[in-house]
DNA sequence: CTGTTAGCGCTTTCAG
DNA sequence: CTGAAAGCGCTAACAG
């Protein structure tokens, strides 16, 4: 493989030049820089990224960490971070967490022995504080998912408190007075911020909070049936039931179907994230939409500005939740 | 951040020996490895390995290029494929091609420019031609989800043949002899031979084809809306659908349920792949089984065991599918 | 505008 | 078993 070397040799200078035209630094003549690609193209001649971040001090990629690579929701995220950084010629180096304070203890480690010039943190386990010393002290930090006092610059989040009030809400101007809540693990903030915006609606519209017709989940469907069992032994009647998440939405409705509960006649449903697959639901199911898509964009430009010097971003941290109404809440009169 | 200077410095040693500690490699006296070990966590020391890159020519890094990062498939198979190869040390540089010959020639380039040490290929436009140049020039190549004649070794792959025809089959056995089928793109490997079992099984079982029973999709959902849209409208009466995947069956049944045929009463559905969300649908959709998250775990392997010397490893190249039944098939008497 | 000259931090012969 | 020395391929001052 040709090197740096060859490429000024063939091309007739030195290979300071060559640098320069590669990396479109300085002033180069035209003619000098023809020369060059040219002899470029003959040698079909490829730059050493490694070289390159060892010289430069830069390795050109970030580092992402997420909870798991598969599922509905965090593909999306990936998927557009990939996109807008690559765009940016950077590349991303991906791991995963697996919501464990251990293995993203581990992640971030492993990135950063990688030397990436940022991480994108997408993490519950690890403290504010944690994180807060990790860039002063390593490595640049986007947080996504969660906002840290004092570094909301770098940080991309979305109103948590305010999806779970929409999603009680919801159901109750459809004229649902008994809710039920399936929460996400509550020692999780938007787990906990979920479940404290289902409670404000409720005080909000004066109906009483009854700590029975609430169960915890883990965000997993399985979760989800067991919570709705519980409920359905040890909750009173409701007609209405607030989801953490679409998965255990999915788990719980099944559940009712099994107990020969139709939905939405005789229970209304509201998930949240607005996963792809609620669109396969039957009936199709409304949930609280998290534009996921949308902030890992954000994260991405958060690290150009801050590590790649790109400027003219637009760039939003503060996302707000929005309602997608479909067929599973019932309208009462 | 501390150098290997500063450890041999600290520890009374040369650096070459530090280096030896760091990597195992020959025969280093325990005191001496003690004293350096000490000298490591004293300082806080993480080995740089940008630099080992270059000084060894080995990244330790994978690059791997799926269609796309999202979706309720390839998540699965990169959650394995991260998983085994991280256990080893070595990490992933993820991209997409969207199933667009530009785009995967584009990524292909960038993770070449990326020195990664091996790729892991699911591609549908580029042809074993170009793959097989690939890796006589530049680099070891692991393909999967298809199978290149001539490098069986390095491919892991699922018989799409063979699931077509279990899908037609598993109706047919149930009863019905009228068979429409959804197919993938055709000019997909996978969309084709799943197609060709389909049509092995009528013929198997006498039944004539007709060709106003097939529609084309590309496997997302909304082509499955309108691949149903059309049969209804164009195909003589059918009880049974075979789908080139989950998504394109959502969509049909969708399609079905608006035109006032229930499922599976009325028609009896088979999907393809097996993705998570297939649980979540009513009736559950019966599938084949993609066993993809095993598949990027063998492609790890192949990696592991070409590039990094690993031994005893248990790769398997070949998998058959099998059907996973659920409600969506009626059994006719 | 272009060339010279040091390294970046580590691996890897080659001696001893 | 350990050390010395020569790079890996490139970037980045610093001159000119």
């Amino acid at each position: 493989m040709a090197t740096i070397y060859k490429v000024a040799e063939l091309a007739g200078v030195s290979l300071a030049t060559v640098s320069r035209v590669m990396n479109n630094s300085d002033k180069v003549a035209a003619k000098t820089r023809q020369k060059v690609e040219a002899a470029m193209t003959q040698l079909g001649y490829r730059p050493n990224s490694i070289a390159q971040s060892l010289a430069s001090n830069r390795s050109n990629s970030v580092g992402i960490l997420v909870p798991e690579l598969h599922g509905p929701f965090f593909g999306y995220m990936l998927s557009n971070i990939e996109l807008e950084l690559r765009k940016a010629g950077k590349h991303v180096i991906i791991t995963a967490g697996h919501s464990d304070a251990e293995r993203e203890r581990e992640g971030i480690e492993f990135l950063v022995s990688r030397r990436c010039d940022a991480l994108i943190l997408f993490v519950f386990a690890i403290s504010n504080e944690h994180i807060k010393t990790l860039r002063e002290s390593a490595v640049p930090v986007v947080v996504i998912g969660r906002l840290i006092p004092g570094m909301e610059d770098d940080c991309v989040s979305l109103n948590n408190e305010m999806g779970g009030y929409i999603a009680a809400k919801s159901l109750i101007e459809s004229g649902h007075r008994e809710l039920a809540c399936i929460t996400g693990p509550l020692w999780k903030s938007d787990g906990q911020k979920r479940f404290s915006g289902y409670k404000r609606a409720l005080k909000e519209y004066g109906l009483a909070f009854d700590q029975r017709m609430v169960a915890e989940g883990d965000y997993e469907e399985l979760s989800g049936r067991n919570a709705m069992e519980q409920l359905l032994q040890e909750a009173p009647p409701f007609t209405g039931l607030v989801c953490g998440n679409d998965e255990m939405a999915a788990g719980a409705i099944e559940i009712a179907r099994m107990h020969g509960i139709a939905i939405p006649e005789d229970l209304s449903v509201v998930g949240f994230d607005n996963v792809f697959f609620t669109r396969y639901m039957h009936p199709q199911l409304s949930t609280i939409d998290y534009p996921i898509d949308k902030m890992g964009q954000m994260a991405a430009r958060c690290v150009l500005r801050d590590v790649y010097g790109a400027t003219d971003l637009d760039i939003q941290h503060r996302f707000e939740p929005s309602l997608v109404r479909r067929a599973s809440i019932l309208e009462r009169i």
